[in-house]
RNA sequence: GCCUUGGUGGUGAAAUGGUAGACACGAGGGACUUAAAAUCCCUUGGACCGAAAGGUCCGUGCGGGUUCGAUUCCCGCCCGAGGCACCA
């Protein structure tokens, strides 16, 4: 019987999905594990085999852990609201539920066809109202809290009105709060809710007609579109993930992420720890006390300026009359300039004169007070204390504006470039004179804060995230205008269901969509018109899958107590700075309220490389119709030109397909090598434009589910990114018909019960030690490998033995299920591969054949070889005097002792 | 500029202190076949010696170092990829 991966594969898909073999279902007498996969963004192009390459990595290790006696949560689903169906919706008139979901189920059909063990009962999709109904629902809880700094963490906003209404808080006392109007009370509040609106600079996108996250932005172009970025004033709501900023850090620590996605989001969160002090000021005779922000205490005896930040609150304050004009002018020109200009000009200093002086605290010298836009309005206080010899971009606008330049370092030379380096003996700097500077920044600190000039701070570049977005294809906000103030829905109103129209494109004046259905109200009030941002429905999904039906909670607290959080979690690091972080203060917001059990969400991350397309080429001769082969292009002038993958194997282009392809090519001609025409080639993202996007579907019909899960896997380390070639395809396939003719010779099943030799056992057990081995760190290429020498070392033996192969099976069955479970069933088993447990059919195989010995010189260990378990003392040290003999590593040395380690490791020391 | 990665045959890659290039692709040769497909076997880092069996030297981006021994550890460069970027 030959290998016949199309009946196998579809006779498998369909009995998986009748019987519900995948279905997860608590069950407290089993460890439970969650395996979760980043939903994907149903995108019109359909899936590339790209997209699969995470998912067959964790359907591997759900199908391992199960084989462990897991009891494993592997759940699918769709974050299925966004930009790109919007926009193709306006495109074509479409609405998006429509193409979204023709967009799903074509998805789907690409998922089932390559065997994932996904409970699909489980599915979520972010637009269905039966879940967005959870993603309003935490609005409304974050709109109804605040952070308390005492307890350091979220509470129900009722805590803080008590405390308003008792003895007040912050800058409002209880008389104020209590004698304030309903919108006064509305506005104080709006300064401590976890969601609140605020007037904030945003990235405003005009073509996309809405604002955009921080991350939503790359070198001030949107990262959807590409289009430009610039900012704007305008009311938002927020979310206030900076007061987690501090837990978010911490957090990281635990977490079994790589360094590299850590390092990312430390970097993103930018803890500094530095030091507020206060400037006074002077302006046309008006005194003005300033707060600045530095990390440089110790510098601020070399402070020659002060500057502001143009969008800074303080700027029409300190601008005297006598600058004004030229202030304005200043600042026009600033507005003017987009995002992605002042990105790519930070090299161009700009700035101009207030007209007002501060003081320094600690000599008492008057300092001029500029304004620039290198300093940030948005980061520390939006004003800074300028110190030229030691910091690069102060430097810089010294040099500009000619303002003094003062060294503090002892020797250090700043005639060219400042020194910004934090090493050498301070000098011209009163007490910290002679003090190195590590020393002399926390002396100067210590030195501020006793003598009230200011205070330690630690600032983090987090922000806020802005939370709306001025389109039709997100969650509503569960909020109406009651008078002008924002008043929450009722929780039993929930979900507030996005309104039908047929207009998608926002008005060009900024108004959202939604802004122009006439009932768009609530108990006649108007509703708020914009939406929620792409993260919204990701941020709590995997809560979700826990309780995916629940009608009374976003996770029932059995569910949540039961799978608890996200043992792996497998997706692109590209969300490092977005989901990710969202997704860990949503996380925590929750647990602040008791709402799920868990802090941290995902305990390990791993991250599976991009796969690049590897785009042909042909070259064709300038002015002519006439192609020359790769080699020999360089003695021609010629245009290259993408060619469809499709028409290329290893390199060599079908002429005829290629003539066929276009009406233009149709007489194309050819300057061959050896008789065949060699493509050029380049690794490029994989898009239809470069004709290189090669479908799992085609690598499906042709080769089999299996070999796609085997080959996605041996292209090398998981995390790594990589181009597809589907050249080396065959070695899989090869591999998965020699397996086969393990069990099956034409039609007879090959498979016997006799005992399986000694060296039978060991091409088994060492197929088990490294799969075991490979398993936890995601190596699935070198197991792979293993595997291909183990079949090809049974194969040579002629060994069909039933005590090898059926442990084989199951060994294989997470790689390649498909044809695990077929040989599984003709062997005579009634269940599902599935349910085999690993340590009964393969653990028990495992006998003390063979254990490492290493041969150490000084106690460290210098060469290690395989021995038999058994093998006595006196029998090793034979054998290590015969080593002497061929391994030059031992060669003269007499052997101290033997450590014999019982079970496994042996130290032979040597001298 | 800063942070994180990575650099090994024609290609994807193994090896985390112990015989570098496992495994696979591609290429070349052979067997079976009328032929093709499929399958199987041999060769395949470079240079050199040898009739052959076999042997020698070089080789993991570059330069140093530690070590009996370095692709692996340390120091300094060069190049690629990803992230951040006036964050005071």
């Amino acid at each position: 019987m030959e290998y016949d991966f199309k009946a196998i594969e579809a006779k498998w898909q369909a009995r998986w999905a009748a019987k519900g073999t995948f279905k997860a279902v608590e069950d407290p007498t089993k460890p439970k594990y969650y395996v979760l996969d980043m939903f994907p963004y149903p995108s019109g192009a359909g899936l590339h085999v790209g997209h699969p390459l995470g998912y067959i990595a964790s359907d591997i290790y759900s199908r391992y852990k199960r084989l462990c006696g897991y009891n494993v949560l592997h759940p699918m689903g769709y974050d299925a609201f966004g930009l790109p169906a919007e926009q193709y919706a306006i495109q074509t008139g479409q609405h998006p539920e429509i193409t979204t979901t023709r967009n799903i189920d074509r998805y789907r059909g690409q998922l089932d066809r390559i065997g994932f063990s996904y409970d699909w009962d489980r599915e979520v999709r972010t637009c269905d109202p039966e879940f967005y109904k959870w993603t309003q629902w935490a609005f409304l809880k974050m709109f109804d809290s605040w952070y308390d700094p005492e307890q350091d963490k979220a509470r129900p906003l009722p805590e803080l009105t008590a405390r308003l209404e008792k003895e007040g808080y912050g800058d409002v006392t209880a008389a104020q709060w209590n004698s304030a109007s309903e919108k006064e009370k509305s506005d104080i509040l709006m300064r401590y809710r976890m969601a609140y609106q605020g007037e904030t600079s945003v990235n405003w996108c005009p073509k996309l007609g809405t604002v955009l996250a921080n991350d939503e932005v790359k070198e001030g172009l949107s990262v959807r579109g590409g289009f430009p970025v610039e900012q704007k004033k305008m009311k938002q709501w927020l979310l206030r993930v900076s007061a987690y900023a501090p837990r978010l850090l911490e957090g990281l620590d635990g977490l079994d992420w790589s360094d590299s996605l850590k390092e990312m989001q430390r970097n993103w969160i930018g803890k500094s720890e530095g030091t507020e002090m206060v400037f006074d000021t002077i302006c046309d005779g008006k005194e003005l006390p300033v707060t600045i922000f530095t990390t440089r205490a110790d510098t601020v005896f070399g402070v020659t300026f002060m500057v502001l930040a143009p969008e800074s609150d303080l700027v029409p304050q300190l601008t005297s009359e006598s600058c004004r004009s030229e202030v304005e002018d200043y600042l026009r020109q600033v507005a003017k300039k987009t995002e992605r200009e002042r990105i790519s000009d930070t090299h161009t200093v700009t700035g101009v004169f207030s007209g007002s002086y501060g003081i320094n605290p600690l000599t008492g010298e008057k300092i001029p007070i500029w304004i620039s836009e290198y300093v940030l309005a948005g980061y520390g206080t939006g004003a800074i204390m300028a110190v030229p010899a030691h910091d690069s971009r102060d430097y810089a606008f010294a040099r500009k504006f000619n303002l003094p330049i003062i060294p503090l370092i002892e020797g250090c030379d700043v005639s060219k470039e400042s020194f910004d380096a934090k090493e050498g003996v301070m000098c011209n700097s009163g007490f910290l004179n002679g003090m190195q500077v590590k020393e002399a920044i926390e002396a100067a600190k210590d030195y501020v804060e006793a003598h009230g000039l200011g205070k330690r701070k630690t600032n983090y570049r987090l922000r806020d995230a802005i939370f709306s977005r001025q389109r039709y294809w997100g969650e509503p906000f569960p909020i109406y205008y009651k008078n002008g103030i924002p008043t929450p829905l009722p929780e039993d109103a929930l979900p507030l269901v996005l309104p039908q129209t047929d207009e998608f494109k926002p008005a060009e004046t900024g108004e959202p969509p939604l802004a122009r259905i006439k009932d768009w109200t609530y108990e006649g009030l108007p509703l708020e018109t914009s939406t929620m941002p792409g993260f919204a429905g990701s941020s709590a999904y995997y809560l979700r899958y826990m309780s995916p039906r629940d009608g009374e909670a976003l996770v029932s607290s059995e569910a949540n107590a039961y799978w608890q959080d996200v043992d792996l979690y497998l997706g692109g690091a590209e969300h490092a700075t977005g989901h990710l972080i969202y997704s860990r203060f949503w996380n925590k917001f929750l647990y602040d309220l008791g709402y799920v059990c868990k802090e941290e969400p995902f305990r390990k991350l791993v991250n599976q490389g991009m796969i690049q397309g590897r785009s042909s080429f042909v070259y064709r001769i300038v002015g002519t119709n006439t192609f020359v082969s790769a080699g020999l292009k360089d003695s021609y002038k010629t245009t290259e030109i993408h060619v469809d993958i499709n028409l290329v194997r290893s390199d060599r282009l079908d002429m005829a397909a290629f003539r066929k392809w276009r009406p233009e090519f149709a007489d194309a001609r050819f300057i061959l090598e050896e008789g065949e025409y060699i493509c050029g080639y380049a690794v490029e993202k994989m898009s239809k434009s470069m004709y290189n996007v090669v479908n799992p579907d085609d690598i499906c019909a042709n080769y089999g589910a299996d070999t796609l899960r085997l080959y996605e896997m041996f292209l090398g380390p998981l995390e790594q990114s990589k181009p597809w070639d589907t050249k080396g395809i065959d070695g899989v396939n090869r591999f998965l018909k020699k397996f086969w003719r393990l069990f099956y010779d034409r039609s007879e099943l090959l498979v016997t019960d006799g005992k399986a030799t000694a060296e039978e056992l060991k091409v088994l057990h060492r197929l088990i030690a490294k799969e075991k081995e490979d398993m936890e760190s995601f190596s699935f290429n070198t197991t792979i490998s293993a595997f291909m020498i183990a079949v090809n070392d049974l194969t040579a033996m002629k060994c069909s033995k039933r005590e090898i192969l059926e442990p084989l099976l199951v060994l294989l069955s997470p790689y390649a299920p498909h044809i695990a479970e077929e040989l599984w069933e003709k062997m005579g088993h009634g269940q599902s591969v599935t349910f085999a447990r690993f340590p009964e059919y393969v653990e028990a195989y495992t006998v003390e054949n063979n254990c490492t010995y290493a041969v150490s010189f000084n106690g460290k260990t210098r060469f290690t070889t395989e021995l038999p378990a058994d093998m006595g003392r006196e029998e090793v040290e034979k054998k290590v005097r015969a080593m002497e003999q061929t391994s030059k590593y031992v060669e003269g040395k007499e052997i101290v002792k033997v450590i014999v380690v019982p079970g496994k490791i042996v130290n032979i020391v040597v001298k």
